[in-house]
DNA sequence: CTGAAAGCGCTTACAG
DNA sequence: CTGAAAGCGCTTACAG
């Protein structure tokens, strides 16, 4: 150890980078290592410092699809919370795909202070180990023994249908995503059970990937017959997916919302500039990324976050019904958009 | 070491879980720590198995801006070239930002076996200590002596320069990127220039961040002005920006491309299937990947990829014009559209 | 307050 | 082909 130099120990120079002098190191020997550490740009191997304390500094965000802009507000609140204590490293994995159990294994084999796991498939936590400390994101729908931290999308899906329903709509189409993650039937199934207690009806549903074009086709070719159906308002399972449709309804010169109602869910930030603003349920994405970071963190503390009760791990974030101008009764017709 | 109970020695253990068996290990040796391997789900330790080799089988993909589609495709690309042989990470900065010095430094602690770095700026490489292997992606207009894949944005800047000359086009707008990576500097350096030598007048320049909604905001408040000017065509640094022109344009009911021609640089998915399709230089962003993942695996194969010319670390990938339906000559009107 | 020593879990010459 | 031993760079009881 090169700066064992300064005169001292390796095992003072120890105490003093990892900052435990607190009684125990001499002012003096403290300024003699600082001296040393910095003239020689010395900066303490990970690697050895990891092996020795039995787990390194990495936290390791392990998530389905790292390029989204909904996601990218998850990790910036995460990053917010723990930066500072431990590095914070994401997972690469094929677009929309959790990583293999053999990825999750040379993960885990890097000794990570801790995981965070986001938006998981039930079948992705039955095969992780359990190794140290971990928090989920996200996972509404999903059982599991961790803990978690999820968006109470149903509560928005009830409100949505209540808003719906309010205006005065009686038949609407679904437009879900198929990358098939639990919050996505959630959702739906909330929308629908609360849709039927309106008496309003859910006459037809389709779903595509996350993706603006590929929502803006389906509903290009389900159109014709959901218009025959007679719906007036398409419920997306995301704003990705409203995009998809508020562009589709453009070129049909297809009136929003005089002539069809259109919604999501995220509240991602073009919502609130597309021409009608789009009427969502906001999910508070960077609360919920600061929400599991803290939790991870009082997890690494040795806290239990456990409680008697099951639901003790669980912290459910709130959800918002954002009403904008892509929402109006049924039939307002021309003249009444914005 | 618990798989010792084999029956054998740790080293000869070592030896088979890391394939070096080849005239060392004898058959039966193998066959019963293979068997005990499994018995046990025994897993090497990366950190012990790192600091013992002298650095860890992870590489490092640092890059600004890590939730957007396009890098989405190099992250695919990479991940596909060097994936089996190591654990690539993301670092995750705040949105836009190359991480500190610092951070850089704790991450470098870790002993990654490379590090892939894109769109850097010159500061960061200068910040950067040369530590091990690393190569450079879209780099174009930063100097530096480390091996690089960038595109040939330059090329892609003229062609679109002589396509819109080549339509009879002589007064465009250019809306930029503001995010300051050099390589949008380098774009309409280059488009410009060459306007200049067809006499194409830029009359106008504006720049936003690559976001869809802050691109129609500029647009709109700029157009006034370019209209005043006799602009005929907007030059985008990317397609997020024409995305947003294009909305813009349709709000404000501007015939594109009869009254407006629109061009960007990436060509993104969504930009076949715009309506109308967006024209735009291709830049090919899994191939960045994959060529940036090869050159790494060279290096870390102790190739010397440099050769006596400057430029023997640099690979440049062509970019391609994509004549799509958002140009046209200036004042094909409506109509003409598609 | 300080240093010598053991140990974290592996790998790799080395001697047999 | 095999095992005992040294060593990777640190941290942490432990004895002083």
């Amino acid at each position: 150890m090169v700066a064992a130099r300064a005169g001292v120990s390796t095992a003072t120079v120890s105490l003093v980078t990892s900052g435990k002098t607190a009684g125990r190191v001499s002012a003096g020997n403290i300024a003699k290592v600082d001296r040393a550490v910095s003239e020689l740009g010395y900066i303490v191997d990970g690697l050895g410092s990891s092996l020795a304390r039995g787990r390194s500094n990495i936290v390791i965000l392990v998530a389905p699809d790292v390029s989204n802009p909904f996601f990218a507000k998850v990790i910036d609140g995460v990053r917010g919370e723990i930066g500072d204590t431990f590095q914070l490293l994401l997972s690469v994995t094929e677009a929309g795909r959790m990583p293999t159990p053999a990825v999750v294994r040379n993960l885990l084999s890097l000794r990570p202070a801790g995981l965070l796991v986001d938006a998981p498939s039930a079948e992705f936590l039955a095969a992780l180990p359990a190794a140290g400390p971990m928090v989920l994101l996200d996972t509404a729908g999903v059982e599991s023994a961790a803990p978690a931290v999820n968006f109470d999308v149903a509560a928005g899906a009830v409100m949505l249908a209540d808003h719906l329903a309010g205006l005065g709509h009686t038949t609407v189409a679904y437009l879900d995503s198929t990358t098939g993650t639990e919050t996505f039937r959630v959702r739906r199934e909330a929308f629908c059970r609360h849709a039927r207690i309106h008496g309003m009806d859910v006459a037809a549903q389709a779903g595509t990937t996350i993706d603006v074009a590929a929502a803006a086709q389906a509903f290009a070719g389900a159109w014709p017959e959901w218009e025959r159906k007679g719906v007036t308002a398409v419920v997306c399972g995301t704003d990705t997916h409203a995009y998809g449709v508020l562009q589709e309804a453009r070129i049909a010169r297809l009136e929003v919302p005089g002539r069809l109602a259109v919604t999501g869910f995220d509240d991602l930030p073009y919502s609130e500039t597309s021409s009608p603003g789009l009427t969502t349920v906001r999910l508070p994405a960077t609360e919920l990324g600061r929400a599991a970071g803290r939790q991870l963190l009082r997890l690494l503390a040795g806290e239990d976050l456990g409680g008697a009760d099951a639901t003790g791990h669980t912290l459910t974030l709130g959800s918002e019904l954002v009403v904008r101008g892509s929402t109006a009764g049924p039939g307002t017709g021309p003249g009444q958009r914005r």
